[in-house]
DNA sequence: TATTGTTATACTCTATAACTATA
DNA sequence: TATAGTTATAGAGTATAACAATA
């Protein structure tokens, strides 16, 4: 978290002192930015790097957050669907929710119909924790896009998902 | 590039078999859907899954291309600078461009005016490459966007350009 | 035979510290 | 002193192959 990544790039007031400013002479971005993936990417990057520095309070990565808010919403959610939802490789989900449940916020329980599946549950520290993570998020949604009216900001999420759904 | 990643899934159409479609039971997705970061980051995942795809066929990675589309526009743009535009840290950056000089897609330069630092050129070659790749990434654009008319495609980029710029 | 969950492992991407040479 | 570029390296994220247990 620190040099290069999503810094509000803050060239100092140029003050009129007799230094020529050596700053960041402008670059020309004006076909990257004709650019859907470029932008989204941008912009992403953004948001998201906001939600670690909020998330970071509770101890939780994005993907974590994404992981308790699923689970929470769809108690019993095997890994499974997990991954196939987070887009995340099911070797890469064993850590993930081992480290989840080593620290007692979810359980896995037997399937009921699937012997080979684990169902996820929230611990009841697990739901407190998701409950204030998705309070923060929801502030952070308006931080995070305060440039945007709330009209702008609903058509933005619209066309975002016609792209990928 | 497989399995989980980028991929539409496609449910077979379903043929009315006996098979109780163990598919992916359906998944409540409400909440984070109603996050900017989370959509903005499933559909830059989308679209940057395209761009990779179709830059491979010039063996370039997405951010190589960006590298070699602000050479074009700027040439003699430092490493610096380049680091800068693209929010990549300067270590990273030297293998990156040491990689496209050896292809002799790009040369160095002594800067003009500052001993330290080295401007970055296209060479014939590297030009000829980045016109065909900018064309194919526009014609990307297109594809990856095809369920957005015109006019919402360039409200997604102004609204996008507003939350990260 | 196919799928869930898992281990082990490799590869890529990103980040930090420290050095050099110029300014 | 500060900056551009570099080296070496550490860490996180993402990928594949292969296996056991169950369907």
């Amino acid at each position: 978290m620190s040099s290069t990544r999503s810094r509000k790039k803050t060239p100092p007031p140029a003050a009129c002192t007799d230094a020529p400013a050596p700053a960041t002479e402008a670059v020309d971005t004006s076909l990257l930015r004709t650019l859907v993936g470029y932008n989204a990417r941008r912009a992403s990057l953004s948001v998201i790097g906001l939600f670690m520095e909020r998330m970071a309070v509770y101890g939780l990565k994005v993907v974590e957050f994404s992981v308790l808010s699923l689970v929470a919403h769809n108690p019993g959610i095997t890994s499974r669907q997990l991954c196939a939802t987070l887009n995340v490789l099911p070797p890469n989900m064993v850590g993930l929710i081992a480290a989840l449940e080593r620290r007692g916020l979810i359980e896995r329980r037997p399937h009921p119909s699937d012997g080979r599946a684990m169902g996820v549950h929230l611990t009841p520290e697990g739901a407190a924790l998701t409950a204030q993570a998705e309070q923060t998020a929801a502030q952070l949604e308006q931080d995070a896009t305060a440039r945007l009216t709330a009209t702008e900001r609903k058509t933005l999420i619209r066309l975002l998902q016609k792209v990928y759904d």
